[in-house]
DNA sequence: ATAGGGTTAG
């Protein structure tokens, strides 16, 4: 306790006058009992009691004003970048009592409640733990207290909401309605945001911009341009983009990023360019990382070139590598294969978060860097990274490229046990591939028959893939049986298959299998070697 | 001397 406390102060010495200010003075000896108490229960819950504001012998109670207000903000505004901070300062209001009511006979101020959700929202997940995210909890606590939310209070919930509890987003929205906000346009704008960001239709974004108050505003123009983007329906988005009367960087921005989420990564380079040349200002770091993604994912020389634009752009500046922006940086290299620059990208993230070295262990599985990729995951995991599911794809594709079987197996139940990560398709398909690599078909079998949710074409893929090598011809009939029920668009499945006749001398299957592909639908005859969809060949 | 919304990496 001690020692945490010496470092907020010895780390800050300068916020240790900003709270004196707030605190009013002479303390009974029951209030100094009572302020005793809430300190040991502030101590219980594990929260740090900061001497920022407490005046220590005083009783501290907040007197409600439009200049504590103010001070109030600031001290959040001062901690925004110092995520333990904030929950100090929480803490600290709690033992304070600025969360209830000035007097018993006062209503409780929504104010302080509004200004700490906010600040919650610069507080990364990991620190605020439990499922319901620190604003909405905050909300209970408010409604509990008989504060009465406005239309300051929603955004930052509906934000959080969004990024961390999906669910909530259709009960928030209830209660904006139950109290006559829906015409803020502030509230609008996060509603039309929630609900894009929570995986609902585009249509219902839709009817709440569309019954906001008033005309809309640039930014709830943007919201509804990326609720367009995130459901998919790109046709609309452009549409709606083509005759929005205003444009700034937000709205390009999320133009570019639908584009390339959408898989059109050239079009979404072509929509930057075309957006430079009539924007004279800096670029910010959420327009450079998303062109810098776009760029990794568009093969060839043009997205290497335009990636390294990007990255001259950034040295031009002397921006500062931020994780976002490293991570980024990294992965465009890595993606393009570029094994030095994405390693000279690394190591000078300032800041490094576990995608930043994710980015780089994916670069390194997938050029031919196994050893090295394994090796970094050790460094990392020393580094005290906590891997995620992501980690985990790079680190079990090394092992597969590898052959790495028991080790990858090994990382397997490493990963489910120690690390508590719920494995995806993705690396039961890792798995399935590892397996089918070693041979060992009856237990990728056993395997992909236990999974807890039922196979995709990928993993069936990943097992063909190993037929294939094997020449299991048995099996991978099988598996065309499956595919053909799972997904009769995968038609690079049907060719391996075919493929796998074919090696084996088994014309007459290879034909059939021709013919079964027709009968699906496929738009593919026995004898090409491949077919041409969307300008890339498949086979 | 009172707060809030839209874009971003693996």
């Amino acid at each position: 306790m001690m020692g945490r406390i010496r470092e907020a102060r010895s780390s800050r010495p300068e916020a240790e006058c900003s709270g004196r200010l707030i605190v009013r003075h002479g303390p009974s000896a029951a209030v100094r009992q009572r302020s005793r108490r809430r300190r040991e229960a502030a101590a219980a819950a594990g929260v740090a009691e900061s001497k920022l504001a407490c005046g220590r012998a005083h009783s501290p109670m907040l007197r409600a004003s439009p200049y504590t207000y103010a001070v109030l903000d600031g001290l959040l505004r001062e901690h925004f970048p110092f995520p333990r901070r904030i929950l100090q300062v929480h803490a600290l209001l709690l033992t304070s009592g600025a969360l209830l009511p000035a007097s018993p006979c006062a209503a409780t101020a929504a104010f302080p409640y509004n200004c700490l959700a906010h600040a919650h929202l610069r507080v990364p997940a990991a620190s605020t733990s439990t499922p319901p995210p620190a604003p909405l909890r905050l909300f209970s606590a408010m409604l509990a207290r008989g504060a009465r939310p406005n239309g300051h209070t929603f955004p930052s919930l509906l934000k959080s909401a969004a990024a961390s509890c999906p669910a909530a987003a259709t009960s928030l929205h209830a209660q904006c309605l139950r109290r006559g906000l829906v015409a803020d346009r502030f509230v609008a704008c996060s509603l039309v945001s929630a609900y894009a960001r929570s995986g609902h239709p585009a249509r219902d974004a839709r009817k709440v911009f569309d019954e906001m108050g008033g005309p809309p505003d640039l930014a709830s123009c943007n919201a509804l341009l990326d609720a367009l983007c995130l459901a998919g329906d790109l046709a609309a988005a452009e549409s709606f983009f083509a005759q929005m009367a205003v444009r700034d960087v937000v709205s390009w921005t999320t133009l570019v990023s639908g584009l390339s989420r959408a898989g059109r990564h050239r079009c979404a380079l072509e929509a930057f360019r075309e957006f430079l040349l009539d924007h004279k200002g800096r670029l910010g770091e959420a327009t450079l990382v998303t062109v810098l993604s776009a760029c990794a994912n568009i093969d060839g020389a043009d997205g290497l070139s335009a990636g390294k634009a990007v990255h001259s752009y950034i040295v031009r500046h002397e921006l500062n590598l931020t994780a976002f922006l490293g991570t980024a940086l990294v992965d465009m290299y890595g993606k393009h294969g570029k094994l030095g620059c994405c390693n000279s990208a690394f190591e000078i993230v300032h800041k490094k978060e576990s995608c930043t070295w994710n980015a780089l262990l994916s670069a390194l599985a997938n050029h031919g860097k196994e050893t090295e990729a394994l090796a970094k995951f050790d460094m990392m995991t020393a580094q005290g990274f906590l891997p995620n599911q992501i980690t985990f794809v790079a680190l079990l594709t090394a092992c597969g490229r590898a052959g790495l079987v028991e080790i990858g197996l090994y990382w397997f139940e490493v990963m489910v046990a120690e690390y508590k990560v719920t494995p995806l398709m993705v690396h039961y398909g890792c798995v399935v591939d590892l397996l089918g690599h070693a041979g060992r078909f009856v237990e990728a079998i056993q395997f992909i028959d236990r999974m807890p949710f039922t196979a995709d074409a990928s993993v069936w893929g990943a097992l063909l893939g190993a037929c294939k090598l094997y020449g299991n011809v048995e099996l991978a009939e099988e598996i065309g049986l499956k595919l053909m029920v799972l997904g009769p668009q995968q038609s690079g499945r049907y060719v391996t298959i075919r493929n796998v006749y074919l090696e084996d001398g088994n014309w007459y299957a290879a034909t059939r299998m021709g013919v079964a592909m027709q009968e699906a639908g496929i738009k593919k005859t026995v004898g090409q070697s491949s077919v041409v969809f969307h300008g890339s060949a498949i086979t």
